[in-house]
DNA sequence: TCGAATATTTTGAAATTCAAACAATAATAT
DNA sequence: ATATTATTGTTTGAATTTCAAAATATTCGA
């Protein structure tokens, strides 16, 4: 491999490793009782386009059984409600509360710090090349 | 949050959300038969300066506690192997054994395969751009 | 309508995690 | 030297998270 790759695989697995456990001290900073898991469930709600726990569970990477469990607890505290999808009632779809909505915008204002860190001196041109290189990630990961 | 930073920020949160199920999917057509927690931390053991408890679980953004428990099945397993640092007696290193190194090689050659997948149509001088960019998220992860 | 396909929950068990208590060793101060 | 404090790691006890497979409900197609 050449240097330049080396280093963006230990740049990739080095914020791979951290990034959960830091994410977790903000949230818990800012006074959020829900783990990374909890919230990263309703961040997936928020953007999929239709909420069914088949759905939401692809965009995580998870199973179906193993979000129930999670649904379960987030119905439980509070955070979201389940309701039948009238068109096919086979399906259940996620339904975000205020207080998940709240947790969100919490969530929402570090990632964009994070962003705001990485696009800190980087030119506009330099901002594409980013983008292009990011989705290569991504539709590599898709596949 | 401008257009270019909606997009990278979800392409982040896309990766990782995939990465870990699609790794321990390669893995396991590889006939490996460890999880992904588990190949995560013989990595961190060969990449870290001084493979003491303390700097692994570090490495990895989890409690010493929660490694301890890893590196027991990893022992038992025949993967790695404790011993006392003689210079500080307090401090436990661990040693991969050959098992051990085979399963990283085929991760390894998983990872190439990945920034390749990266870089491939990009120019050295964009190349330049996505080390940069990454630099700047890793550090921000580490302060 | 009947059987196959799809969507979700339940079940049972294993893996992973943490915080706090405990133990051993090293470093510092008195 | 010896007591105190700090560092390093393991153990404990409990909670969370996960999965695969079985069970249930609904829809779709022949």
């Amino acid at each position: 491999m050449s240097e330049a790759k080396v280093m963006i695989n230990e740049l990739l697995v080095d914020i791979f490793n951290r990034i959960l456990a830091i994410e977790s001290e903000e949230l818990k900073q800012g006074g959020v009782k829900l783990s990374m898991n909890e919230v990263h469930v309703l961040e997936a709600v928020q953007v999929v386009a239709e909420p069914s726990m088949t759905f939401i569970a692809a965009k995580l990477g998870i199973t179906v059984g193993s979000l129930t469990t999670a649904v379960n607890t987030l119905v439980q505290k509070g955070y979201v409600t389940r309701y039948r999808f009238p068109e096919d009632r086979r399906k259940v779809l996620i339904k975000l509360e205020d207080k998940a909505l709240e947790v969100l915008d919490i969530h929402r204002e570090y990632h964009e710090k994070m962003i705001d860190a990485i696009f800190e001196d980087l030119k506009v041109d330099e901002d594409l090349v980013l983008v292009q290189s990011l989705s290569k990630v991504a539709s590599y990961f898709k596949k």
